[in-house]
DNA sequence: AGTAGTGGCATGAAATCCCATTGTATCCCG
DNA sequence: CGGGATACAATGGGATTTCATGCCACTACT
């Protein structure tokens, strides 16, 4: 399946005091029109210091994408065990949270720890998935490119910080 | 197939002196959308000291599965003993609990012993079910992703543990 | 009569909703 | 092209509801 509508642009926004944030509309869009759900799936990134998030559509696409792959093995134990490990990361590592009519979360204080959020939140659109990062951890981290880092510096300039 | 309602997420909820446990509310939603039951089915983990639950509509899809599987191979002997195995272990080795107005269950005896859960319960979703562990257990076992259990560490720190 | 199992109610904390305010971008009309 | 008006986005604070869980009352079986 390729997804038709794609999470893109960038956008820093405050995390206030009861850990609330604006998802940005246009992020916002994209999750309603890939399905009619008002609500994100977060989790925390592979590799980074960040948050993975989606739309429970897409993470219905991945779970769909595991069972399939489940149903070739054979159900020897060791392929029962590495499935349960994989979906008990897909699903029980994750939180869905709704927003609100205005557009936001509050994030859950584990995947606040997890991702290092603190009281900025920095929207990454990345096609499939948006991310979420502390900026001062996006523009420490060794792994991203000079002209992301530019951007996540212009946002925090916008802002006078 | 396409279930729509995944479980997921986690909890860590007391069980008390009577062995009474809420189920939190985002897994009783799930089972609320799914069929109109206000009950859980629990069985054993097939690879893990822990308990597997969901909800009664989903135990009948799945024993549709099995029917299905079982009718493509009847000729084998072999087959038909397993068919026999997996109906008994899918129905026989489970207990039904209705949850009360405030989303408590009993875990019944029997299931507290098969999933080593004492007055503590941990709540993982995975997808199509979910899984009741005692956290003790949960952070012993060795094919757990160290991911995961730094999420039941948060659930205990959460309460002070 | 005592005990175990069940169901319902009460409580305190926490999550959720709702309304108000500000700032910014867009539009329209002069 | 400018200036004001309008709509939408982001954020703050307070009010309300829900949730988990302790507690008590009732029934049934011994």
């Amino acid at each position: 399946m390729a997804l038709e509508h794609l999470f893109q642009g960038s956008a820093l926004n405050a995390v206030d005091a009861k850990g609330r944030v604006s998802v940005p509309a246009f992020l916002r869009a994209v999750i309603e029109r890939r399905g009619d759900a008002r609500t994100i799936v977060l989790a925390k990134h592979d590799s980074f210091a960040a948050l993975n998030a989606y739309d429970p559509a897409y993470a219905a696409y991945k779970h769909a994408k595991l069972e399939r792959l489940a149903e070739k093995q054979e159900t020897d134990p060791a392929a029962e065990i590495d499935y349960a490990r994989r979906t008990m990361m897909a699903f029980g590592a994750t939180e869905e949270v709704p927003y609100d009519s205005s557009g936001r979360i509050v994030i859950p204080p584990m995947m606040r720890r997890k991702g290092e959020i603190g009281d900025l939140a920095l929207f990454i659109g990345v096609g499939e998935t948006f991310q979420i990062w502390n900026p001062e951890r996006f523009l420490a981290d060794k792994n991203i490119p000079d002209d992301m880092k530019d951007i996540a510096r212009f946002r925090l300039e916008e802002r006078g910080l």
